[in-house]
DNA sequence: CAATCTGTCTTGACATTGTCAAGTCGTGCG
DNA sequence: CGCACGACTTGACAATGTCAAGACAGATTG
């Protein structure tokens, strides 16, 4: 029908404003609930009710469409981190519960900027600048934490001992097999909270406050 | 060139006594240096030298494959643990390297047994049930450190502790966002002995050993 | 010894995918 | 009025995962 005046082809939901925005939101949820390798270029097309072509238009290939997610994942959790940086009295704890925060509220952007294969790190300039700026809010909390470099005369030791246990809890909560675990009626934002003050604690004795 | 008579159209590589591990550790290989994303059944099968075909015959599909890498992942890595923990005075520390020692020899098995779209832990019994032998195990290491359940009424405090720093350096060494910001001239073998260090003292402070 | 079964593969086909190439169409601008 | 440009579209193409249907060697059975 109506095919003689070559019309739009979808005429229900096309030619949004951005479809720009509704290709990376198709691309986030099916990451988060089904991973990255579940994501199909012509699959979000059709969520966002626009041909298997017009991805491409704005981010040129399927890797441009993570790096993109990368790069805005990058960027949002340095802003949070850095707002909670620049308004605590309790540095490690805040920022780590910050950080774990992010990360399940964030599962699809998370996924993308730990997954050095498909990130764009290393191919995206603007994706990789997004992921030093967030590595830098890294080394001001534990520069902010310890400003002796606590125990260690290692600089990075603070600073990866406070990632590795708030990457390590975030991808274990994001990934199942830990909250497989836990007893159903402990909800996750308790677990957080505990892990926090656990770890804050447990980071004391390297570094007198 | 002899067609005719039916013989084995692959005549070089093919009908080794073990098509199944050799597909396994072509997979492996590619996991390893390119994600999981890039195993392509095809793939696999041609590196073996048979058919597009065979892996199914084995395996049943991809999901299939990935089942089996961690099912065995998780078997090696149970044995390992339980023969550290069996054998050591100083359980924190020595689990704690051996767990990222593992995770940084067996890349391609680690990343798919901490990847759930894709380990088959939900799908797979075998690989759900070896799975969960590696997890009593590190119940065994955190009981093992402090019987008593160290500083926290939450049992599973101390084991989230100790799997989130685990699991959390070997993640950051793996896929590449920390060994950038290090230094070059730092192996990351002595990285980890200082992690494990700087990791066990930091938690002394949450049980007394 | 012939027939049958079974494990280990193989070739063939199909729908679906990522991507290249070449339009189409409205909108602004000279 | 013409025409370049952005924002798409339709149309190919090779490669992929998987279903179906053999092929064939060796063991089992009559």
């Amino acid at each position: 029908m109506a095919r003689a005046t070559r019309r739009p082809a979808l005429t229900t939901v096309a030619t949004s404003p951005d479809v720009r925005r509704a290709v990376l939101d198709g691309a986030l949820a099916i990451i988060a609930t089904s991973g990255a390798d579940a994501v199909s270029m012509r699959d979000v097309a059709r969520r966002a009710g626009v041909s298997h072509q017009a991805p491409y238009h704005y981010f040129g290939d399927r890797a441009g469409i993570f790096a993109a997610i990368c790069e805005e994942g990058f960027t949002r959790f340095a802003d949070e981190f850095e707002a909670t940086l620049n308004s605590t009295s309790d540095p490690a704890r805040d920022c780590l519960r910050t950080y774990v925060t992010f990360a399940t509220n964030n599962v699809g952007h998370y996924r993308v900027m730990f997954r050095p294969d498909i990130s764009g790190t290393s191919t995206h300039e603007q994706a990789r600048r997004a992921g030093d700026r967030a590595f830098a809010a890294l080394l001001d909390l534990a520069e902010r934490v310890s400003p002796g470099n606590g125990a260690s005369d290692n600089p990075l030791m603070l600073p990866i001992t406070l990632w590795s246990m708030a990457h390590g809890l975030s991808t274990l909560l994001m990934d199942g097999p830990l909250l497989a675990k836990i007893p159903a009626d402990m909800p996750s934002d308790a677990l957080i909270s505990q892990f926090t003050d656990f770890a804050t604690r447990s980071l004391d004795v390297q570094f007198n406050r």
